[in-house]
DNA sequence: TTAATATTTTAGGTAAGCCTAAAATATTTT
DNA sequence: AAAATATTTTAGGCTTACCTAAAATATTAA
């Protein structure tokens, strides 16, 4: 059994892990929790004596696969509890993070499948992120962006890549929700913004929205 | 913002305060919380610096109108919980006190308030424990138990005094469950057991399990 | 009402998880 | 490749929430 410290850690060091090939570094881990390296390194030691990650001082941590499990199953409890905030108790995607942060670390696999079961086995959260099985396995679906479209072509938006409280009200302003096909009708050139269609209005968003967009071609 | 362990005393000296008037002892409390007599003198000072409780020094504990009302809240929360995992996710109600322990302790007024719209305002818990309302008000239907229905008259069973998992267990391999209508036919003179009628068949049942059970009469 | 017993508090200790400041090691720049 | 800079670790401190053992206070019994 693990702790709430212990288990933001290494859901920290899973997702720092995807840009990086090599360890991930003490610093950043700090930044993710907004906590200092000198407390990174001392849970690092934890977690390395643990068997959850392979640390060696001064080049970083690597989660072994005990490790990487772990927190699948975490980032499973979390994604679950936000489709159901959404799905079922009429909560913004953007006001949803916060209490999944505390939902996450609920004890009890039956709860964690019941749920599951009870939101019909959703694939993804309402930030258009997958939803790892009961074994940790994750389908992991290229993400291609808005931004990477050409004229004339249609995307599926299926998530963001900057989920700040920030963009999301953002994007609920300029009445772009999950699911919305998209259209890119036109390009400007001098500032690369985008014309699109939506549903039946058409809008025009900057390149720096567009790439935050992910989507799936249609 | 409380603690786990604060908010644990508070709900154990609010359960222990039904039965007496003057304060909760400190090994009482201990007791509940399978801790130690120091622990709790030491947490008695916190919550009283807080203004939770009234604390005298080898006098117990009593919680002030700000405490009794953070218990109750924490018991909403806890009883809400207990009605999603029986209504929703298919526990048995002898399975979901644990787990409610743990998410009784999840911070978010709005989450605790749609939780109570999705379950259609319950009132009462699977156990057949009032449910308080945002308010912290609480509606105290005085408990009649089985034991004290004379012969001939009927009771329907709306929860049990002693929520152990071994009772609970009894009672579902009796076939009893929450909501069943119970007929008192007869009571033995030598060990005061009781001959019941529960829908179409007829069982014994011992005194010790009758006073166990809270009915209100038909 | 004193003595025996039970309860509660105090004193002092431990582990987890955080911190700052200084020392050690890596990396980058010249 | 040495110097300057950045990163990481170590050393030592703090708070919370536990603990045991001893001292203080209450309660009960003689």
């Amino acid at each position: 059994m693990l702790t709430f410290s212990e288990e933001n850690h290494l859901k920290s060091i899973f997702h720092l892990s995807t840009d990086t090939e090599s360890g991930v570094s003490t610093n950043s881990i700090a930044d993710n929790l907004n906590t200092k390296a000198s407390s990174v390194t001392e849970m690092l030691k934890k977690l390395s004596d643990k068997l959850l990650i392979v640390y060696k001082k001064y080049h970083g941590a690597q989660l072994t696969d005990k490790g990487r499990k772990t927190a699948l199953n975490i980032i499973r409890k979390h994604r679950l509890w936000e489709v159901f905030l959404v799905d079922k108790l009429n909560f913004k995607w953007d006001e949803v993070h916060e209490i999944a942060e505390q939902l996450e670390h609920i004890q009890s696999e039956k709860l964690t499948n019941e749920l599951d079961k009870f939101l019909n086995f959703p694939t993804k959260d309402p930030h258009g992120d997958p939803i790892p099985n009961p074994a940790g396995f994750i389908k992991l679906t290229p993400k291609l962006k808005l931004s990477d479209l050409n004229i004339g072509e249609t995307g599926k938006f299926i998530g963001v890549k900057d989920s700040s409280s920030t963009f999301l009200k953002h994007l609920d302003k300029i009445q772009i929700s999950l699911g919305s096909n998209i259209k890119v009708l036109h390009q400007e050139e001098f500032d690369q913004s985008l014309h699109i269609g939506l549903d039946e209005t058409n809008l025009t968003i900057s390149i720096q929205t567009a790439s935050n967009l992910y989507i799936t071609k249609i």
